[in-house]
RNA sequence: CCGGAUGUGGUGAAAUUGGUAGACACGUCAGACUUAGGAUCUGAUGCCGUAAGGUGUGGGGGUUCGAGUCCCUCCAUCCGGACCA
């Protein structure tokens, strides 16, 4: 009987659906492990190879931790809210929540495909009200509460009005926006101030900012959505813009998001990445006193290094901080307004782009707090407003910025660090003993930076400070496919709607045209926005709202009176394994992060951290292949001529494009290549000149080449008869070889290859551990369907231990026709066999190397078809192995044994080391490191009987000449090296 | 420019604590069985060399009896952040 993986694979997903095999229950003596992959967002492009990688990963080990005898979670859904669906809708027609649900439909039938252990019960999907209620509901927590930075948790708003009512608003408490007030002066606020002075502490809050606006998604954007000054999504400029907008107070959570890092187990880069974007320095905000006409005026710079305070040459703010106008002098107003003119007319882009020395001087004088120099102020682009003060002392000798923009602009440099400093480039050397520097000359630097402190603060002139440079999260969306805010607007003033009010549905809108003044659609729909006494808060909640907490549902998906269940999240508690892409490293995940911070300071759930442990698979790129076509271009004529002599489409083999450019010769046309810088390739010119057959490098569909072998046949019918009259200038072998260039994988771009085109030529199995067998998962790697024939044959050598393949077709099941399994005792080489595979399978799963397990199993099959053993007893042992692998023929193999039920309900074997003893083993034997022979030695021996052996042996002593030697190294259980 | 990662045959890659580098697989070559094979099986396969032998983990240097692995330095590729004071 042949292996006929599509019947079997058919037939174990039935049964595993119609069993419950994969249902997990919240209750269940086993120890828990939770394994999570992070959702998708179903797109309508469909899965590609590159998505299931973690999945399949993830799977194996759900897999494995349920035979070690965990209970298991591995739930799977869907991040259903988002751009991208909106956009979709707007550009073909197509409802959102129409286009989401098939999507989801089409994205479960491939995964469905592919085998997985998912306990599809709890799916959930955030765009669903049962799902987004209590992302409503969270927010509104978030709305009612603080942070307390004296127990340094976020606590009930009430906690915070009580503070006010008693002891009025103090220093310590104070928000940056807010103003100081006693106790009375509170109550005497009306409730709007009221409302507004708490607006400035909710951990959601509603506020006026600078945000990240793109016109063409007609919506603001949060910090880690923009790359470069565009958006992430469709690659549009993004302006900067002030908006009403609601935000998350991450900032405030911005140390314990930072501390969390050493209690979990994430990769260095991906620790480094979100630290980085946490961005915490310490340093001191200096007060420097401004010295022109008006008096009084004071500017306030943050600076980590306050060491260097007497290496201050000028000082710069921002061309938007507030002090401008005051600064400037009525001699350089002129100039400064020109200045500032220039600013707002350059794009975030072009200042980025290019990245000029540009600036004006103010006029004004500040004066050094310690000797009173007079330091000029001067306004430069190059510091910005949304950093620390917006204002900088600059110091050329040690900030290489500084210092071009000194020589720039011609401000003599004060050395304070003698020969570290050598005029041509500053030095950010902390360790130079400084010089010019009052009373820390002599000081190393960085041991100066405490001392300069201290005195800041005893005179009263500055204060230590730590900065970071992430900010508060925009959380609002002017878009319709989101959550709606529990918000209702009255007299300016937002209102919380009561819990149960929720959730607010979103509204069914046909058009999803923008709202006037940059609101979202839902401004459109006046009988919905008109609520009771107020209006509703109209935009929606960003992508990342159901995602910040969604791992929680799983624990609890039908729980219609909380959003999780203490009892199943104190079951569950934190993600054990949790695998996704790097993409997420800024976004979701300190998103996350913040929202189980918050929920565990509100006494919700009881771990503070969600992910225990993170894996980031690699990304699957795309091979492209390419085809290159000769043009004729320049004249008509020219043109007329070559079409006369060629009529088709002429496509050229890679190798001879190749070789004609390298070589310089002539091509067949007799025009010579030449390399144009212009073209992106190459361009065959002809004698007369400006006449020239330009070569165009064409994607062509990757599942249409053979490796690199183009099947010319397909390819003339490819893309409806596009290159129907495709003419070919072959290899010398008569083939035609495509170009290779490793790209992101996208449609566009002809590179993509459909899982489920693999799984029906190859089977899940097959499929599953080739992806597998590719390579590390953290790694990121180029797909190439090569060598899945490999694997395959694998499958087939181990259906082959159980049956004899014969050309008769057999039903699936209950047919053992050609079975050559036996129950006979196995011997101790097969158990060898056996119990090596167990031993490192184990080790492999474990420390998450499917590569090498894929390799493992290829090993033991080998070995056991070389032994010629078909003994049930082992390989009922081997399935149980390969179950997290390759479950469907596992399954099938296992029933076929005579088991019933499914392998997962087995237990993982365990290995014993009786049988991978060695008798003896050859050990060689290598003196000074350079000679070597070999000794066979038993196993377990003591190093001193190691060294009586070594030196009775014959060419040992031949060796020695009578010399004693120095000494006998044993090392581990492989070589012995003799040391004369 | 800063930070992180990676660099091993024709290809994907193994080598868990420093211990016979290249497991396993693809590809290639040769052979067997075949009317045929894109089926299956056997063997060979890092490079140079007919061979003995030499050489070999991006380059250079170091520690060690011994280095793919540890240290220094340079180079290349990928990812992330970039006027963050």
């Amino acid at each position: 009987m042949e292996y006929r993986f599509r019947d079997i694979e058919k037939k174990w997903q039935d049964w595993w659906k119609s069993n419950n095999v994969y249902k997990v229950s919240n209750d269940s003596p086993k120890p828990k492990y939770y394994v999570l992959d992070m959702f998708p967002y179903p797109s309508g492009a469909g899965l590609h190879v590159g998505h299931p990688l973690g999945y399949i990963a993830s799977d194996i080990y759900a897999r494995f931790k349920r035979l070690k005898g965990f209970n298991v979670l591995h739930p799977m859904g869907y991040d259903a809210f988002g751009l991208p669906a909106e956009q979709y809708a707007i550009e073909h027609g197509i409802h959102p929540a129409i286009s989401t649900e098939n999507n989801i439909n089409n994205f479960r039938k491939q995964l469905d495909n592919i085998g997985f252990c998912f306990d599809w019960s709890r799916e959930v999907r955030t765009s669903e009200p049962n799902f987004y209620k209590w992302t409503q509901w969270i927010f509104l927590n978030l709305f009612h509460s603080f942070y307390n930075r004296k127990t340094n948790k976020a606590e009930p708003i009430e906690n915070l009005i009580k503070i006010f009512e008693a002891e009025g608003n103090y220093a310590e408490l104070r928000s940056p926006n807010s103003e100081l007030f006693s106790a009375a002066e509170w109550k005497s606020f009306d409730e709007l101030k009221k409302q507004n002075i708490l607006m400035d502490y909710r951990l959601s809050y509603c506020g006026y900012g600078e945000v990240n606006w793109c016109e063409a998604l007609g919506t603001v954007l949060a910090n880690d959505e923009v790359i470069n000054g565009v958006s992430e999504r469709g690659g549009h400029p993004v302006v900067k813009k002030k908006l009403r907008q609601w935000y998350l107070r991450i900032t405030e959570y911005a140390d314990r998001l930072l501390e969390g890092l050493q209690k979990v187990d994430f990769s260095d880069s991906m620790k480094e990445m979100q630290s980085n974007w946490i961005g915490k320095s310490s340093g001191a905000e200096i007060e420097f006193l401004v010295r022109n006409q008006k008096s009084g005026i004071s500017l306030r710079v943050y600076t980590t290094r306050p060491d260097t305070i007497f290496g201050v040459d000028f000082m710069v703010i921002a061309p938007e901080h507030e002090l401008v106008e005051q600064i400037k002098t009525s001699g350089q107003a002129k100039a400064v307004d020109e200045y500032i003119a220039y600013v707002k007319s350059r794009s975030e882009r072009e200042r980025m782009a290019e990245k000029k020395i540009t600036g004006v001087f103010t006029g004004s004088y500040a004066l050094n707090p310690f000797n009173v120099r007079e330091i000029p102020i001067w306004i430069s682009e190059y510091v910005l407003i949304g950093y620390g003060t917006g204002a900088i002392m600059a110091v050329p000798c040690g900030d290489q910025r500084d210092f071009l923009f000194a020589k720039h602009f011609n401000i003599p440099i004060t050395n304070i660090i003698g020969s570290h400093y050598n005029g041509d480039e500053a030095n950010p050397t902390k360790d130079a003993v400084l010089e010019n520097s009052d009373f820390i000359n002599g000081m190393v630097m960085k041991d100066a930076i405490d001392v300069v402190i201290q005195k800041l603060e005893e005179k009263g002139i500055g204060v230590r400070k730590v900065n970071y440079k992430m900010r508060d999260a925009a959380f609002s969306r002017q878009r319709y496919w989101g959550e709606p805010f529990p918000i209702i607007w009255k007299n300016g003033i937002a209102e919380s709607l009561d819990d149960s009010e929720l959730p607010v549905l979103l509204p069914h809108l046909d058009d999803l045209k923008p709202g006037p003044d940059g609101e979202g659609p839902l401004s459109n729909l006046a009988e919905w926005k008109n609520y009771k006494d107020g209006t509703r808060e109209v935009n929606t909640m960003p992508g990342y709202a159901g995602s910040s907490w969604y791992f929680l549902r799983y624990m609890d998906p039908d729980n219609d009176k909380e959003f999780c269940s203490r009892k199943a999240s104190d079951y569950w508690g934190q993600v054990d394994l949790y695998i996704g892409g790097t993409e997420h490293a800024v976004g979701h995940l300190l998103y996350s992060r913040m929202w189980t911070k918050f929920l565990y300071d509100m006494g919700l759930i009881s771990h503070e951290e969600p992910y225990k442990r993170l894996v980031n698979q690699g990304m699957i790129q795309g091979s492209s292949r390419f085809v290159y076509r000769l043009n004729p271009e320049g004249s008509e004529e020219h043109i007329k001529k070559v079409r006369e002599k060629y009529p088709n489409q002429i496509f050229f083999s890679y190798g001879l494009y190749e070789k004609y450019l390298a070589i310089g010769k002539a091509s067949p046309w007799n025009f010579t290549p030449i390399v144009d810088q212009q073209f992106p390739g190459y361009i065959f010119k002809d004698e007369e000149g400006s006449d020239h057959i330009n070569v165009s490098k064409i994607h062509v569909d990757v599942n249409i080449v053979d490796g690199v072998e183009l099947d010319t046949k397909a390819f003339k019918k490819w893309k409806g008869g596009e290159f129907a009259d495709a003419e070919f200038i072959y290899e010398d072998d008569g083939k035609y070889i495509c170009g290779v260039e490793v790209e992101k994988m996208s449609k566009s771009k002809f590179n993509t290859v459909n899982p489920d085109d693999l799984v029906m030529k190859y089977g899940a199995d097959t499929f599953r551990m080739y992806e597998m067998f590719l390579g590390p998962v953290e790694m990121s790697k180029p797909w190439d369907t090569k060598g899945i024939e490999g694997v395959h044959r694998f499958l087939k050598k181990l259906w082959r231990l159980f049956f004899k393949e014969s050309s008769q077709v057999s039903p699936v099941g209950g047919d053992l026709e050609g079975a050559v399994w036996n129950e006979e005792k196995a011997t101790d080489a097969e158990l060898k066999v056996l119990h090596k595979t167990i031993k490192k399978i184990e080790e492999d799963t474990e420390r998450f190397s499917f590569n090498t397990g894929v390799s493992t199993f290829m090993i033991c099959v080998n070995d056991l078809t070389d032994l010629k053993c078909y003994k049930k007893e082992v390989l009922e042992q081997l399935l149980i192995l390969l179950a997290p692998y390759a479950p469907h023929v596992s399954e099938e193999l296992w029933s076929v044994l005579g088991n019933s039920g499914t392998v997962l309900d087995a237990s993982f074997p365990k290995w014993n080391d009786k049988y991978l003893k060695e008798t003896s083993k050859a050990y060689p034997v290598a003196i000074n490191g350079k000679t070597r022979t070999e000794l066979t030695l038993a196993l377990d021996i003591t190093q001193q009987q190691v060294e009586e052996i070594v030196m009775k042996d014959a060419i040992v002593t031949k060796w020695l000449e009578g010399k004693q030697p120095k000494k006998i190294i044993y090392v581990k259980n492989k070589m012995i090296n003799v040391v004369v």
